[in-house]
DNA sequence: GCCAACGTTGGC
DNA sequence: GCCAACGTTGGC
């Protein structure tokens, strides 16, 4: 089993929007960056992944999904009237893709990115590097679980 | 809103 | 294949 962290503005999408999802499942879709598509295709059934907050006051791990289905094209790179459409897409050659999530659990407080800089076990997490822009990225199993300690702790 | 850091594009 | 210009991300 793999890990894995998944960032997203909660402006467009928040976890409280997922919890509100029928079968609190959606698409991972609209991911347009080469290193983050591959690691979407790595991504197996049962995978578990960090639900993310950036870009606003208090950004964050602010709970756990599970990836319910691997890697199929994206259907909004097809789509001319999508935000997402990318002309040089096409359904013989897809570009791009996506994985579908199911929320495990919402945490009852964040873990702010704040108090993951504070942890030292946390240094070689992606997450922190300066400059780190990757939406998708790699948890290690240490990281994974020093994480969800802080999880039960808060 | 600022700006550092990074990715992408396209001319050469 | 280099690299300047531009666009985007994301913390602050």
């Amino acid at each position: 089993m793999k890990y894995w962290l998944l960032k997203t503005e909660p402006d467009a999408f928040s976890i409280d929007d997922l919890e509100h999802l029928p079968h609190q499942t959606t698409s991972w879709e609209g991911v347009r960056n080469y290193q983050a598509r591959n690691l979407i295709r790595e991504m197996s059934k049962d995978d578990m992944a960090f639900f993310y907050h950036s870009s606003c006051q208090f950004p964050g791990v602010v709970g756990v999904v599970k990836i319910v289905k691997t890697a199929y094209p994206d259907g909004t790179a097809l789509n001319p009237s999508s935000p997402y459409y990318d002309p040089k897409s096409s359904e013989q050659q897809p570009r791009w893709y996506q994985v579908d999530v199911q929320l495990v659990k919402k945490f009852r407080q964040p873990i702010l990115l704040q108090q993951l800089r504070s942890i030292s076990a946390l240094q070689e997490f992606i997450l922190l590097r300066k400059g780190n822009r990757l939406s998708i990225l790699p948890v290690t199993e240490e990281q994974w679980h020093r994480i969800c300690q802080m999880a039960v702790i808060l």
